[in-house]
DNA sequence: TAAAAAATTTAGACAAACCTAAATATTTTA
DNA sequence: TAAAATATTTAGGTTTGTCTAAATTTTTTA
């Protein structure tokens, strides 16, 4: 099928076309770690297997098929990570590299009966949809609590960072996907956000609140 | 840690090393599907590693690290191929090439955990010992089919030829793992077997009792 | 035990996926 | 709107793991 190499790049198009209309070399360089030239001779071989459209100097959008590669590879990254977290009792800041390698693993057939397995989860441990194994998925709404103003709150759904750093810090605090909390404070000097959940009240940097993703 | 490529050759080393003294550059390359040229160039590679002993001309043999990364490297296909029947139902004939993809996800802590989820299973679908987390691991003490006398019997419980032609002929004979058998006849024309089981008797050809292994 | 046959290694290439440095195109800025 | 700055591509290499063809060593055989 497709190499190692091309499905990560594959990958990181799709994920970077999120936030943008089309993907640069110096985006894809950054994200897969590599230098802009390589991104450039991988570019010219996926556009020449037709997965990719690219004019040089233009940057690069997925076609139908490369779109569909990649959703696929995304589904398996999910899948094999709610297997880690739910089966084998890791924690959501230790699954991720683990993924990254299993994703690979060729068999659809194999990626069905796991999903089967585990009762066809929707979200990952992180909250990213899981797509079925049509490529279908549907997110549900999220903010940043950022966004949200003083008295408002919601459930947290996601995160947009995936660091272990990022995800062991908001474990230490509670803050958890399906956690509830409410905004009460905004502190004028930082902007820095007190949020009351449950039990307890917790204040965190406006950096964290970017990156944390609630459903209102 | 090694490539892909290098611990295939390891444990085709080790699997190899099973008959004979050493292994020879032709032997490998027929058990891996290359030529003998790309195992030479292989061979000195892993020697500079000091993964094997090896002489131009003389064959190879694993040192003692080489011979524990093969032991890992079995042990996860075997942890695998248990997982995919035991938990996500595919038949004994299917699961060999998806494990040997799997073999190669890096994190131990990973296997350890899988082996812990599965409750440590000592034998894989085809009868062969898992190694522990140490490496350590006992055979049971088998004997072709074709090596006993009439009336003589016992427990299948391996198997030496793994290809699934040969996994489905045995599953459709029932001829399958744990079963109880009976030689008793052996005709004279061609020393084909015939074996009584629990409620039915077969016959199998000489190549069959050979590749068929059990316990006295 | 010397030739013939077989096994193995060496030499020289190639594709994949990288890299650095240089050239070129695009975008920004003065 | 022409420099300057930035982004991207091209040119020329490297490493890994493969290949074919030729050379060499070992084994077999007559
Ligand atoms: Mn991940
Ligand atoms: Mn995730
Ligand atoms: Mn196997
Ligand atoms: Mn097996």
């Amino acid at each position: 099928m497709n190499t190692l190499a091309e499905e990560n790049y594959l990958k990181s198009i799709y994920h970077l076309s999120l936030n943008a209309e089309s993907v640069s070399t110096n985006q894809m360089a950054a994200l897969l770690n590599t230098k802009a030239s390589s991104v450039t001779d991988m570019l010219k071989k996926l556009a020449e297997k037709e997965l990719i459209n690219y004019t040089p100097y233009q940057g690069v959008t997925l076609t139908a098929p490369g779109e569909k590669i990649a959703i696929n590879i995304i589904r398996k990254h999910r899948l094999w990570e709610f297997f880690l977290v739910e089966k084998l009792n890791f924690k959501w800041d230790e699954v991720h590299e683990m993924a990254e390698e299993m994703e690979h693993i060729s068999s659809n057939e194999l990626i069905d009966r796991l999903d089967k397995f585990m009762g066809f989860p929707k979200y990952d441990p992180h909250g990213d949809p899981i797509p079925d194994c049509d490529g279908k998925f549907k997110t549900h709404d999220l903010k940043p609590v950022s966004a949200i103003d003083v008295n408002a709150g919601g459930v947290i759904c996601g995160v947009r960072d995936h660091s272990p750093a990022f995800l062991q810090y908001l474990e230490k605090q509670g803050l958890t996907i399906g956690k509830q909390i409410c905004v009460t404070d905004i502190i004028e000097f930082d902007r820095s956000m007190v949020l009351k959940m449950e039990n307890k009240t917790v204040q965190i940097s406006r950096e964290v609140a970017n990156n944390l993703l609630i459903t209102l």
